[in-house]
DNA sequence: TGTACATCAGTGAACGCGCGTTCACTGATGTAC
DNA sequence: TGTACATCAGTGAACGCGCGTTCACTGATGTAC
């Protein structure tokens, strides 16, 4: 009974926008959608229906400005990685020479991964059937900041510090592979007893570079 | 017209089984889910109904032998990863050494996981929510064969074929998810331009043997 | 300054769907007497 | 050998749910005259 002032009114009712200002419902919809992602971290508590009354309207309202239900949530994450993308390439950019910026590039993009879980997952482990047809290859690549992964690689060739004679764009994938896979798997088996995180990733970095063999050449008797 | 034999039947009637073989239909069930999600390709597509469809009889039946949903596909998971097990199992006998077995099961780990996709899916792309319980760590490790890969490594170690100090089990996840990286980005993103998936494979366990990274020394001017 | 009207932002109710699961039941089959 | 009965394998119909999406609509706001 405190503030009394006003007629009665729907209960979380949002104002309608200006005349003009329309569009200003889109950025509170994907906001809306991003905060409901990250609180339930559950994708499919991420229904229209909930994403509408998170942002306080009803559900029709989001097809005012989004096509679809994928429409809407891949943009969310196109947003999310384009901040993948700048984390990993500032991090990158912090390098001391390109095969330590590689290397921080991964480090960035594992921690980005396990912080993000489930923006990671509608990504990268959801199913193509639900993946519009534009995320299946270019944007995909470009959330995956491959693009700046492949001319990391290509540095550290014209570097001269990789092997010689490798395909960057090979040893790009797989480098991307390798840190997926331990993304993916700590995010989809959080409850599996895996080692701590830091250790995996410097292993799994450690691995990439230095590789689990032997060196071919151990210091016997007369190397030093 | 041509086979007028018997009266009016019900379209696919599966015959009842005789009193004392009900247990038969458990088997069917679990073929028939078996044989959906192969043609099918798609876990949505493997309904109760459909799977009761496929099975030749009513949905209830499939309550009469399993608690739900999740303890019938997981069987039938479990069924496909006992030959996984076998598969990398074998071809890991059939190594010429310890390094070379390690290599063959890696093999067999990664064309297995692609030749089967919606069963790797399920178990290992899968939302920790639709998992039962035990799937989350012992059946999980089980599944992948991890027991027998980080024998694979300790046999490495022992040999003294690895770089030394390293931890068996640490080593074994490490490669576990290298391989499950690709897998799994080649499986959720089947239109991507991938390389030729033995390119693949070899790229990555080549890195994982040999590194990326130049040998520790490069014979320079008095070497040879 | 007043008023009719077009436009815009947003809504209430419903559609149709397929799902996992439950319930009360049927009818064949073997067994006890 | 006959018959009542318990048991077993399996079913038809429905429950309740939540989903994505559509449709006809409302009511406020700015504009033209």
């Amino acid at each position: 009974m405190t503030a009394g002032a006003g007629p009665v009114r729907p209960p979380a009712g949002r104002p309608r926008s200006r005349r003009g200002e329309g569009e200003r419902l889109r950025d509170e919809i994907l906001a809306a959608a991003e905060r409901l992602l990250l609180r339930t971290a559950d994708e499919d508590a991420v229904s229209m229906r909930a994403i509408a009354e998170e942002a306080g309207v009803a559900p029709p309202s989001i097809y005012l400005h989004f096509a679809d239900k994928s429409e809407l949530l891949f943009e969310v994450c196109e947003r999310h990685f384009a901040a993948l993308d700048a984390a990993t390439s500032s991090a990158a950019a912090q390098g001391d020479g390109p095969l330590d910026a590689l290397r921080l590039r991964g480090e960035a993009y594992f921690r980005f991964g396990l912080e993000h879980p489930e923006h990671y997952r509608i990504l990268f482990l959801g199913k193509p059937t639900t993946t519009p047809p534009a995320w299946l290859s270019e944007k995909l690549a470009e959330a995956a900041a491959l693009g700046h992964l492949v001319e990391d690689v290509q540095r550290c060739v014209d570097a001269g510090v990789l092997r010689p004679g490798v395909d960057p764009l090979l040893v790009a994938i797989g480098l991307w592979m390798a840190i997926h896979g331990a993304v993916s798997l700590m995010i989809a088996k959080p409850a599996f007893p895996w080692p701590d995180p830091e250790v995996v990733l410097d292993h799994v970095l450690d691995t990439q570079v230095f590789g689990l063999g032997l060196p071919p050449q151990p210091p016997t008797g007369a190397g030093r």
